[in-house]
DNA sequence: GGCGCTATTGGACCTTGGGGGCACTCGGGC
DNA sequence: GCCCGAGTGCCCCCAAGGTCCAATAGCGCC
């Protein structure tokens, strides 16, 4: 079931806890690391593959709510499980608001929590996946010059070019030239296939 | 604050609670309509236009947790604010993880119930926008042929006229034909705006 | 069976639009 | 002075769109 290259952060100020999860989610073939306060889990290197984060809510300095908060932030979002041992209503409907994949009260079976990581780290994985698709996207179109990057948008608004040369008050061939431009280095083979990457990096169309 | 046609429901099977509930939501400029089981509310006509759902946790016969299962599996998705005297934590992340917008344990303050009730109402407004969308589309898309449809998914996939024909086995003439009457009932000006139609409507692209 | 309608196909021809190549200009910035 | 972004003119080719026309097949209706 595991992702085999899966790392499930582990942050909880208990060490016997922290052993005890260790054992079962490493038992379920992830990887894992261990945190005894949030600060220490932010002073880590930057992830680089799937993960998720399993974190108890009450600790002392930093809660698990507050790193959560935190992480929220940041551009890669990554999944929470949250453990806890005195959990209440409140408390767990605003973790769930604020994006947690789970909300675990001890004590929990493994199987529970075994199920919130797989959820958390598939999640995570496709995150990443079209994390680095906009990416990709975002630095080809910040090779674009201005200008390109006006024509780029009104290509993808389905004007044709001589419209295009009117709205910008230049000459057609003008306009073809920087076109051309935009599909070499946006690496688009169609129209077609230039406006889904438009789309998924949300270039707003004005006017159909 | 609140959106002057959006209606609200109140299932509950406490008269005393749908009066005060009645009353607060009401007060708010919301249209309310109170049931007395989620029997009774699924017997409702149809909705129409935005609304929510404040729903009580515990009630005899089908639960309110029943209930949004059920409503889960309907086309509109009406957002669910959870209402309830006695919840526990695993009900609550439950609820949360089936999409409920809010879960709110009594007592609670009005203001709660209001600002729950307002996103929901929000979230409602949007699906119902994009719901609007969605379906005129794939109401154009159904007036397609089947050849037209193959047509329509070539073109989207960014090909030109001469590979479709290639690919359907006929001359590309056939495929102008073909294109020209895609654009004409796709309402579409351009193979941008196609590819958008295309792309709100889930159109799998075979190939960029 | 014949008639009408639709889907699909196809040919000939013409216009418009998109894409490239090549040469040249012009203004800024380093 | 050189490089780059931007703009332009000319020429040519190919793609897309539209017109007029025509054929074939399937399906429902009288």
């Amino acid at each position: 079931m595991a992702v085999a290259t899966a790392v499930v952060f582990v942050v909880d100020d208990d060490p016997s806890v922290r052993k005890s999860l260790t054992r079962v989610i490493a038992a379920a073939g992830y990887a894992v690391e261990t945190f005894v306060s949030a600060r220490e889990f932010q002073e880590r290197a930057p992830v680089t593959g799937p993960c998720c984060l399993v974190l108890d809510v009450r600790m002392p300095g930093v809660t698990g709510m507050d790193l959560q908060k935190t992480l929220a932030q940041a551009v890669h979002q990554i999944p929470v499980v949250f453990i806890t041992g005195h959990g209440d209503v409140a408390m767990s409907v605003a973790a769930m608001k604020a994006g947690a994949v789970d909300f675990l009260t001890k004590p929990f079976a493994s199987r529970d929590l075994l199920g919130a990581i797989q959820r958390a780290v598939e999640r995570d994985t496709r995150n990443l996946g079209t994390e680095a698709r906009t990416e990709e996207i975002q630095a080809r179109v910040k090779t674009l010059t201005p200008r390109e990057r006006q024509v780029f948008t009104l290509v993808v608004a389905g004007m044709l070019n001589k419209q295009i040369a009117a709205e910008l008050g230049v000459v057609e061939k003008t306009v073809k030239v920087h076109r051309a431009r935009v599909m070499d280095k946006m690496r688009a083979g169609s129209v077609a296939e230039l406006v889904r990457l438009a789309a998924d990096v949300g270039v707003i169309v004005t006017r159909a």
